[in-house]
DNA sequence: ATCTATTCCGTACGGCGTACGTGAAAGTTA
DNA sequence: TAACTTTCACGTACGCCGTACGGAATAGAT
């Protein structure tokens, strides 16, 4: 049989729709989908993605838990219309002059909105719902890459590395809360809680460049990490490989 | 009080251990955690991570439910032993002369990683257990920035660049590959089967630029984006900006 | 032969997403 | 106004999930 189209799609486009096929009887719906989303979007940023249960964010709206199914079709659904939400409720500023400056707003735009939302990368690999949201922001990526001298391939797949490296460090960011959270200790005082144990347990083994960059690292952020140093320096650093990829794009 | 050391940092260095307390009375293990491990591996490979429960992987192993946590602790802790377990077995081949190539194989290894076990990425976020597996790995990484000139933290952070990059290529691979799985359907029939909804739904806002480079995409991958393409332009591009770096570190 | 430490695992509990069906409410029609 | 139709609200229930608990089985120590 032929595919049926996704009935998602609806939903995510709901706003552009100027009337549904007109019911105008029965009873009337106490919220809107918008209202649903919004919820769910504040239960997951505050709980995070596994507190958002269907009866909890019921009960957080003041309805039945049922009730949630005449607004959307179900979970997988709705964490599709909380990411498209969530992009079309950012604010995408104005291109500013300069490559680099583009090239680093396009990246540090998706870091803050990954970093707001933690949940977002992990729903997003769940499925690609192509929403109002998504497209305005794809749109407005790919015009802080236009005219250049790319083709649209490379346009695409520049934008597709600056968009993956930022999720890429919003999500090593989030493994540190999320370690925290869970063990209620910072990353230091489990260092230090651990740091006996884990060397004996590593005895007989050799790790004389983990430990030399380890204790570097301790010393400087004391942490096993500094997202914003990854960000700064990677960042810098893709930076420098699209530049001087526009700008001699045969060398080396 | 002080926090108590992980319990799960000496499941995931097991092997180191010589000889535990001596524990030798009563009724034998008919498994290993190896075993364990290695099933609940192969059950996220075949069935993905939602499919890998605690009563599915027992039956896997031919034992009751119950009688895996004798094994681990529970399922989460399941889940690290697994991701530590993937690297561990993990060849990691010897690294070639010329950085260019050592920076190539450091983000092609954790891609062919990531690739070959699509969860793994997921499992990574949820905790950071430092295994052996992961140790070996990261020392490993590091032996390919060694001596190049970077100082401590610089090595971490390009390693750290490379691998974020390598798993944001393999989870937008994976996330193509779910969707085609959810939908039963591949992206190039999706996209035949939605585009007339799509575009009506999209009326009235432009998409210039986004209606160009999707085209372009399509024709070019049959789909709206190619990850191995992805791969090799953004890799090219990292890999331009790091060594420019090591050789100017002082220049734009 | 008895004791004791350990594994095995059946049962059960609370929580999850959601299918289903009934009843309530709102607009249309007679 | 009364009856009808359509839609929403949601209580109940089902089959899953992770796992706490406790008794039965087993193997080495005594």
């Amino acid at each position: 049989m032929a595919p049926q189209p996704d009935p998602v799609l609806r939903l995510l486009w709901r706003h552009g729709l100027d009337e549904p096929p007109k019911p105008r009887r029965g009873r009337r719906q106490s919220l809107t989908v918008d209202d649903v989303v919004d919820a769910a979007i504040k239960v997951a940023d505050r709980d995070g993605l596994d507190a958002l249960t269907m009866r909890q964010l019921a009960t957080e709206l003041g309805i039945g838990a049922m009730s949630l199914y005449t607004y959307v079709p179900g979970r997988k659904e709705l964490l599709a219309l909380m990411a498209d939400q969530v992009f079309r409720r950012h604010p995408l500023p104005a291109m500013p002059g300069g490559l680099r400056a583009r090239l680093a707003l396009i990246a540090r735009t998706h870091y803050g909105i990954c970093h707001e939302h933690p949940w977002l990368t992990d729903v997003m690999v769940l499925q690609n719902g192509i929403g109002p949201g998504l497209s305005d922001l794809y749109e407005w990526q790919l015009s802080g890459v236009d005219g250049i001298g790319l083709d649209d391939l490379e346009m695409d797949q520049t934008v597709a590395v600056l968009m993956g490296f930022a999720a890429g460090i919003a999500r090593s960011q989030e493994r540190m809360r999320r370690a925290e959270r869970a063990s209620g200790v910072s990353e230091a005082e489990w260092w230090e809680a651990n740091a006996p144990e884990l060397g004996r347990l590593m005895a007989g083994r050799e790790y004389p460049l983990s430990g030399r960059v380890g204790a570097a690292a301790g010393m400087a952020y004391q942490a096993s990490a500094d997202p914003s140093a990854e960000l700064e320096f990677g960042l810098a650093r893709i930076i420098d490989g699209i530049v001087a990829y526009v700008e001699h794009p045969d060398r080396p």
